[in-house]
DNA sequence: TATGAATGAGAGTTCATTCAT
DNA sequence: TATGAATGAACTCTCATTCAT
């Protein structure tokens, strides 16, 4: 897996230039999301970074590079998110759990939810630039750790196939609720419902 | 593919002419599968099509229309499938009617899958055109409206809700699975447990 | 000079093919004046002329020999006017002549007058194309020969030098004229005008 | 009246953005006036200029503003060669002012007489693109304020007329002389006939 | 190091012209 | 002969990237 060496040129050692990279990934976020993908030139970043272009690619060797440091820069900050308040899942009993999990990835995908969405629709796929997937992957791993540790109680016998069910069903959900719902972090039906649809399905006799 | 010799009767002059849309469509959903949004310029299109860029121009304005047109095909043929099979769904028992439509689904996004993730994904969503999007509309429609006609019989009060969250669910599962499980379509597991997901949901003493 | 001859690919013998080119120039010259020559393609052209791309190739070998038709054909309209009215004017005194010149000359321009503007305006000036040019020397040698005729009674004495002042400015005026003031073929203080300009400057004593 | 701003894209502030500027709009002139408009492609401007295209639509966002930036350039040097001779005519009598003024109009039509005819007959007359006519216009006001403040002295009662005539004349003459008689400046003959032409015109009793 | 002028391959698109039917 | 589908060179313009200052 990378690591942002290969990303960035130069690591910078000075504050100054620390902040100019910063300068530039938020640039280009909000280029991304304001005005799309296509009109997001390396020009118009820097413009807006309020840097010369010949400073953008002293630290990123190519504009699928900052794409790439950008996604892994969201990528941080949700995973971040999410790591942190899983560990506390882990004693409660399994509808808790599942409530609290729904409730941390509303809150991981409210981050940049446009920019979350301009990263997953528009920036074209190119070789080994599935990352912002990594977020789905490590969700995937963590119901599926979940699940396997909870085996007994639960109602499926292919666990790998509830998995697969499951995780795909709240992420869309997450990210449709995100998008289209002005305010699914504090909806209580949502979380609600969202937790039924998981926990009918996983036990035999739900709640 | 056949040229107007191969065939006994005389064609009108328009027949060459339709043979070239046809060509330049098929060719653009080729290049639009095997190399992405970006890579796919007119010139390629043409170029795959055997047709010359000025052909290609004869018959789609800009670039826009092209895709434009291809995403109408590409739903025209997804919707004639849909809509034919669901009709006998109506009388059908509710645990019947969810496994038949998520089966159906299945079948539906399985007619050009590659596609149907390019035009999803990569296609720009320039002004109104989330023309894809209209299939997927189409299904809610179809399950709000069938949500409705059972309400008796459902535990959720709030169907509106019941149906975001069911057809994002099910829409995401059957995306992924098309494309990510070799055999889905003749998956029978799948199938029971997307139909156990919904089922579960909705009744409150599942079968 | 030349002559239809080299113009014209095949001299139409049927009634038929005589009324299609005639559709084609006057398509052609409805384009030029309704949207300027850039727009003025054949295909354009053609359509307007109710006539096949084909067709029109088949009468004009390509576009700047359908442009030098037109032309020749609006020139052909204009001289032909001219030359009508000029014999009458051999015996007339001075000042009745160039009244009658000017008059001429307006009723001349004022034939088709923005297709004439077109014509001179927009029309690329390539190689031999100063046809319309032709039209303003014939008048040239019509002032030269009728003040050589009566150099005796003239002021100048480089007829010459006399002969370039005077058609320029008539011709400018008429031009002007004709494309900035509505009803200048009515306008009698604009004729009288003009012939006081030409008559003052050729005679010592003027009337 | 527009400025440089809104034809050049970016101002260029080192001397070397200047000197390409420079180098294009020359290079402008060039093509135009040896190949004529049509022929005037960016890429063949460019390729004179010894600059890339790129270069060029760094500074001129298109063909049109390109064109626009060189008829203003023109304009000016014209016109400031016109303005700056015309104050000394104020108190001159009638016929000396004249004659200043054919000669100052015959110097300032030599600056670029093959540019300005490629600009007034060939360049296509899009929105407010009668740029070059600015100079006629202001040309037509001198006049008209000249004659204005001398009426007295004249002829003609209606000097709207008058001035539409005498404006029309002159530039036709200068136009013409500068493009067809090689030595128009040094002509005295010209000069002198051309006074005689609108003095004649003017005076009831010309001199 | 930071700047921004310069580069040029390549994109979308047009249109005079040809040619099979 | 008339048609109009097909052609492709050429045009305008963009943008990722380089490099002199």
């Amino acid at each position: 897996m990378s690591t942002a060496t290969d990303i960035v040129r130069k690591l910078p050692k000075q504050a100054r230039a620390q902040a100019t990279v910063e300068a530039i990934l938020t640039a280009t976020a909000e280029v991304l999301t304001e005005q799309g993908y296509e009109a997001a030139t390396t020009n118009a970043i820097a413009r807006r970074a309020g840097v010369s272009i010949g400073s953008l690619y002293q630290y990123f060797p190519h504009k699928e590079a900052l794409v790439m440091a950008l996604c892994d820069r969201h990528m941080q900050q949700m995973t971040a998110l999410i790591i942190g308040e899983v560990a506390a899942m882990r004693g409660l009993p399994l509808s808790d759990a599942v409530r609290a999990l729904i409730r941390t990835l509303l809150r991981a995908h409210n981050v940049e939810p446009k920019l979350h969405r301009v990263l997953i629709e528009q920036v074209p796929r190119v070789a080994g630039f599935e990352r912002i997937g990594q977020v789905d992957r490590m969700i995937v791993e963590l119901i599926r750790g979940e699940l396997e540790r909870r085996r007994e109680a639960l109602r499926p016998s292919n666990l790998e196939l509830a998995g697969f069910i499951l995780v795909h069903s709240v992420q869309a959900i997450t990210h449709a609720a995100i998008l289209d719902r002005p305010d699914a972090l504090r909806d209580e039906a949502l979380c609600e419902e969202t937790a039924a649809l998981v926990l009918r399905y996983l036990l035999t006799d739900p709640p």
